[in-house]
DNA sequence: GCAAAAGTGTTAGGTATACACCCATGC
DNA sequence: GCATGGGTGTATACCTAACACTTTTGC
């Protein structure tokens, strides 16, 4: 594959990745540190990193992941291309954005120098224009979860009700009828149980369940 | 604003964009002639150029339409990125597509060398991976007609129910019940009456209709 | 037996659906 | 007066929303 004519590759093509956990029945995301004398010192960022050729932009957003922040999540989904001329003050480069699912427990073994999951009310600043792509994919997820399994990624495999609830309402911000949310849920025949129930518990056990089908699946709008 | 360093620099950044319309009570896209020897001999192709370095994609979609093909489209947004490595045989480009649409009398009165409006189910084949765009476009515009304003750009700023019905009816390829359509659109309060009605029409005149605000806006799940 | 979360039904109000006839106009 | 599309109401079924108590477990 021949490169591009010169005058039309003023501009580099990078991806960043945005990566959604629940952790402590909090939303969080997955930023690393930006240090770029003298536009950014040590300010929050999404993992990003210039598209190779050898590379389609999916391949390069989980290369990213992969590679720089040590993480393999379990969904990933492109998000928006930001490509204002000043996004990047030092050259031009227009950014692919992705969006990412973990599932918790990728979250609590996380373990890397330069990166971690955040709750997204402790980021007020960030580097470049990720403060947008936060904003953006945070509207995206929640409106996903009305119509799609998204949730399922969030979750561990094998989850009670009240968890799968607690997904809705921490992205949401909102809350819902038990009852209410449980026969809607259950209604869409996206979910089974596993026969096993909740152990290490105080309190009654609850009932596993699992999500039918592995991959993400359109629903009904659920409010 | 300085270049990228050179070895990111092996993309161009494209924009093409898939513009919908209504015509006889037909959904078109307008699609220009691409011929590039020896991979495309006149093969039918959407509007699209490299970005500037003085512009972001939103002003390149924009200057496409209008310099290439003289259209200024009433409402246009970014679609999706596209960046298979070999999606343009001749060099690696990253196109970030966007969908856009106009009012029928935009249409009718379009007259351009090599561009027209062409109904969807005439194209077969198209260059590049523009099919894959217009599947992906066609879906998007059925999906925002649910919960969003976007009909009030296929229609004239001045409409009457039974030609807002048929935009929904022609894009979603479905029929609704008259009585049914009218009293949900009408008690979304997003549409109001004109005063006015109809002229030159054979049989009883329809009252006209305008969309209360003229920006694209979110409203309740309409089936 | 107490603390903690799990699990479960009913009712009322509102929404969606199915359905058919009369009206106004131009020719 | 006839052809054409415009405009309207009701009854039923379904869905949604509001609401509180009993069960099971670990300690």
């Amino acid at each position: 594959m021949q490169k591009a004519p010169e005058k039309f590759r003023f501009a580099a093509v990078a991806v960043d990745v945005v990566v959604f956990g629940i952790r402590d029945n909090e939303l969080c995301v997955l930023v690393d540190t930006v240090h770029r004398p003298p536009h950014y010192d040590n300010i929050p960022g999404f993992p990003g990193a210039m598209v190779l050729p050898e590379e389609n932009t999916d391949e390069a957003a989980a290369r990213v992941l992969r590679d720089k922040v040590a993480l393999q999540p379990i969904h990933l989904e492109q998000l928006y291309t930001f490509s204002e001329k000043d996004r990047d003050a030092r050259n031009r480069v227009v950014s692919v954005a992705y969006m990412g699912c973990v599932r918790p427990n990728q979250i609590e073994t996380y373990d890397h120098a330069s990166a971690s999951f955040v709750p997204l009310r402790s980021l007020k600043k960030m580097a470049y224009d990720h403060i947008s792509m936060l904003q953006l994919a945070e509207k995206r997820l929640a409106g996903k979860l009305e119509y799609t399994t998204i949730a399922q990624f969030l979750l561990p495999t094998h989850f009670t009700l009240t968890e799968l609830q607690n997904v809705y309402e921490i992205v949401k911000r909102t809350t819902f009828d038990k009852r209410n949310f449980r026969k809607k849920i259950l209604a869409l025949d996206i979910i089974a149980e596993t026969g096993e129930v909740q152990s290490g518990v105080q309190n009654r056990p609850a009932a596993l369940h699992k999500f039918v089908k592995s991959t993400i699946q359109k629903i009904e709008f659920l409010g």
